[in-house]
DNA sequence: GCGACAG
DNA sequence: ATCTTGTCGC
């Protein structure tokens, strides 16, 4: 059920795997067979567990099915280091993720997918550990260069790029909010993942499974809780 | 050498 | 990521 995720010693050899794990990333694929994903989002205060949540989310009842919660001891955390956040948060999401009841179609993740200098974000690493189909939705900006001015209106988009490439999209989920930047992790093409975020309920500027994952990783932390939670259906 | 830098 | 009061607006 869980493979062993290496933990490198340092950030020469962590650059190393990222380099030979990005080569395996997939840029292709569609939403077929896409009914359940799992957004993932952690907690954490120094000297503190690091809190993971993975919230379940049901596509076409738009609705969370699961929720489970995970945690890692700070003495077993990897440092944070920009370019290396999945080292440090990966481990707890896999965690997580074992918990749940099922198996996720595709994982939505807090953070970059191939939108990253040696092209493995966190939702890449994720997505190629699990050979699942991954998408990174990041707050802010790792790499790559927007191509133009977003406009203002909701659900606007503009290619994320470098070296000439597209590697995501920077998109706007509601009216005059900071902008999201989006980029496949794995088996996902750029027009389905900006696809799968439109379809996505959109209260606040974080799509809602995501930000249900946001709110249950920080109560969890908070209030210590562990473990699988199944909400009341309406 | 300098600036940038997911969470 | 977290800390933290008030404030503006529906």
């Amino acid at each position: 059920m869980s493979a062993l995720f290496p933990t490198p010693r340092d950030l020469k050899s962590a650059s190393q795997l990222q380099r030979e794990l990005a080569a395996r990333v997939l840029l292709t694929g569609d939403l077929t067979g896409v009914r359940k994903v799992a957004a993932l989002d952690a907690s954490s205060r120094r000297g503190e567990p690091l809190v993971a949540a993975a919230v379940l989310w049901d596509l076409a009842e738009e609705r969370v099915l699961e929720v489970s919660v995970a945690a890692t001891p700070p003495e077993g955390l990897f440092p944070y280091v920009p370019g290396f956040l999945s080292f440090r948060e990966a481990p707890t999401y896999l965690a997580a993720l074992a918990a749940l009841s099922e198996v996720p179609d595709l994982l939505l993740v807090d953070g970059q997918g191939v939108a990253h200098p040696r092209g493995l974000g966190i939702a890449a690493h994720l997505g190629v550990h699990l050979d699942l189909p991954s998408l990174g939705v990041a707050k802010s900006l790792l790499y790559g260069v927007p191509a133009g001015e977003l406009p203002e209106e909701a659900g606007s988009a503009v290619p994320l790029t470098a070296r000439s490439a597209q590697l995501g999209w920077v998109y706007r989920s509601r009216a005059r909010v900071k902008p999201l930047y989006l980029s496949p992790g794995h088996r996902l093409g750029l027009r389905e993942g900006l696809e799968l975020i439109r379809a996505l309920p959109a209260p606040t500027k974080l799509p809602e499974p995501l930000r249900q994952a946001h709110l249950w990783a920080g109560r969890a932390r908070r209030e210590g809780l562990r473990g699988r939670f199944t909400p009341q259906r309406p």
